[in-house]
DNA sequence: AGAGATTATGGCACTCAGTACCCTCTGTAA
DNA sequence: TTACAGAGGGTACTGAGTGCCATAATCTCT
């Protein structure tokens, strides 16, 4: 239902744009009652946006799971969740930045998903900062960056069209701002990094999935979202195809 | 009447909240009429930013005038601008904060409003660092990181009603950014980079044994993270038993 | 299986923001 | 006086979003 929705909205935005587009138009195409369109989606722009809820889970269950000493690394990482899930699907990425760009109602419903997962990666990184020394400010302004630097990255891929690799792009400007600010978010640059060794390597994994749900795998950790009522099958099924493929690696 | 229309529906804000105010309520206890409201502030929201148009206007201007060879000392400048205009009212400003922290709506209207200086900041300083040497990622992750550090004091500032000098918090958190990347917002100041650049991204050893695992349900949607290695039985029953505790709600 | 409870969906009516169109009033220039 | 312009007001409409209730599907327990 939420897909068929979705997929029945996205097609008339294409079609006659956004705004030209009314609840009653979705509902029609996709054959179910107007009503059920709002009990999906609480607004008509979520709909545009329908996996974005799900993505944030996952980079605030990442953050909640991910230890160690590099605060700045982890959100890092964090951002490339978000990445993955543009990458998973070019083509509808590419179509809904255009779309995004060209709607006002868009651009602002953006910001605020933004906004959130920015205020995920503030909060780990302010717990990990702690009050003190400017902990906040460092944790507001690391977060900002980051944010900055992944939503340039993925701008970049997005106005070739989806062609080839974000991460590249992406992998670059997160490298700009931890060059910067060092794997400590310390204060100042002669503080810096020292970074002790024995960091293990690891990128996050590429999505395989484009359904519903998702499992991923940083390092040994496996962050597995679904949304409930999913058969438990089918749950097993995909931790096991992740795990399995990211255990020879 | 533009001033007339914004005290009313500020009173009116504050006796009865955002939502719960509408636009006849507004142009009743202004005594005018309905078409009115909507000749002088586009949308309900606007009315609670009277004179953020003016500020952007003032920001724009400031930094098209703006001669010398510190970009990113002239980005913290027009900073400072619009924490005047919030300076220069603080009872007003106050609570208005107040009104905007819990109603959704307003918080999303003034991210574009904060979004807007932010491309104003970042357009700046991506014509004067030029298209090479990733002139546009340092220009939007320097604005971003301007914008994220005014915030930060002026909300400081706010959250102690206004007391006192909202300028030193920002000029501090202001002194952060310009102390990381200097005045010209070089690629790193005198550090030598942690790691070189596109290093592989640093994720922290774990400990090894800790039973980390955990399953978190957000209204529908089920967020699992376990170590890789837990026994399939053991993450499906921990997933059964959370989603069977919220299932009866 | 079958009664009872729970959930998913549809339908209806309503509020309210925002817009289009047209009206009135007032002041100004010829 | 007429002609005109511009500010304000009124009316009716569209469309998003919500509350309430009816109905169908599904689940649970015996």
């Amino acid at each position: 239902m939420r897909e068929a929705l979705a997929q029945a909205a996205f097609q008339l935005f294409l079609e006659r744009g956004f705004e030209r587009t009314t609840v009653d138009d979705i509902v029609a195409r996709a054959g179910v009652g107007r009503r059920s369109f709002f009990r999906y989606f609480p607004s008509k722009e979520d709909v545009v946006f329908p996996d974005h809820e799900r993505c944030l889970a996952e980079v605030t269950g990442f953050l909640a799971a991910v230890e160690g000493d590099d605060p700045v690394g982890a959100v890092c990482d964090a951002a490339r969740i978000v990445l993955r899930m543009y990458a998973a699907n070019p083509e509808f990425s590419v179509q809904r930045y255009r779309l995004t760009r060209e709607v006002p109602g868009l651009r602002t419903y953006e910001l605020s998903v933004v906004r959130r997962y920015e205020q995920a990666l503030a909060g780990h990184l302010r717990a990990r900062f702690g009050g003190g020394g400017d902990g906040e400010l460092r944790a507001e302004v690391i977060a900002a960056s980051v944010v900055a630097a992944h939503n340039n990255g993925l701008r970049l891929w997005l106005r070739s069209g989806g062609e080839g690799d974000p991460d590249a792009a992406v992998d670059h400007a997160l490298d700009l701002v931890r060059e910067v600010w060092g794997r400590s978010g310390a204060l100042g640059p002669a503080a810096g990094p020292a970074s002790p060794a024995g960091a293990p390597v690891a990128v996050p994994p590429r999505a395989p999935d484009a359904a519903a749900h998702s499992v991923s795998v940083e390092g040994d950790v496996v962050v597995m979202v679904a949304r409930k009522g999913t058969p438990m099958w089918r749950v097993v099924q995909e931790i096991e195809a992740a795990v399995g493929k990211t255990r020879h690696r």
